[in-house]
DNA sequence: ACCGAGATGATCT
DNA sequence: GATCATCTCGGTG
């Protein structure tokens, strides 16, 4: 079969990403602050995650396959988008090897497609943005079209990236598991959803 | 700054 | 009928 990737660079991406999944999604949670996220162009660095693991009481996947949640069950490296509040898009990234693992994408610092996420969200102040689980799928016009998707082809682009620093702490929104220090985020960020405790 | 409430629909008991 | 991996707005300090 000839190839037909228009960059060299895409299948060494595509390989560094599929090592990065296939961890527990506290290390992927972790690694992929930095990382920068686009949509048909539209995106910026992760600066927020959560992780959530199916042994996890607070994770979609603690009581099994189900409809909403199968991609969770599928292959790495996968779009796990979920309606949350009967509103709002979510998107996590599906890890392994365990199934029934994903890291939430929480907060996004927006670099590329202010404009358009200006118009999407109504709203002006690029820390506003994508501030959010909610916040960022409206920003980056993410839906239940894109539940299953690769993220390591389009309209999905992930570009490797680092963090100056990172902080943990207790994940947001939850009633369940709720001393877990699964959530991540770049040290010093004005883009997050809310801040770190103490620092 | 903090707090409460409403929006709105899929999922689960 | 209750529970959400949320956001926005309006009230109060």
């Amino acid at each position: 079969m000839v190839s037909s990737y228009a960059s060299s660079s895409r299948p060494e991406a595509a390989a560094r990403q599929a090592a990065l999944f296939q961890r527990h999604p506290a290390k992927v949670g972790r690694a992929l602050i930095g990382w920068t996220l686009t949509v048909d162009g539209v995106g910026g660095r992760i600066v927020e995650t959560e992780a959530y693991h199916h042994e996890d009481p607070a994770s979609h996947s603690f009581s099994g396959a189900t409809p909403r949640n199968a991609v969770m069950f599928g292959p790495p490296g996968r779009a796990y988008v979920y309606r949350s509040y009967g509103i709002h898009w979510c998107l996590n990234v599906v890890c392994g090897p365990d199934p029934g693992s994903a890291v939430l994408i929480r907060a996004l610092e927006p670099t590329d497609g202010l404009e358009t996420m200006r118009e999407r969200r109504g709203v002006a102040e690029p820390r506003n943005l994508c501030s959010g689980p909610g916040k960022l799928c409206q920003a980056l016009a993410i839906t239940r079209a894109h539940d299953g998707l690769p993220l390591d082809a389009p309209p999905f682009e992930l570009v490797p990236g680092d963090a100056a620093g990172i902080v943990a702490g207790p994940r947001i929104g939850i009633s369940r598991a709720v001393d877990l220090p699964w959530r991540f985020g770049e040290a010093g960020s004005r883009f997050l959803s809310r801040p770190f405790p103490r620092g």
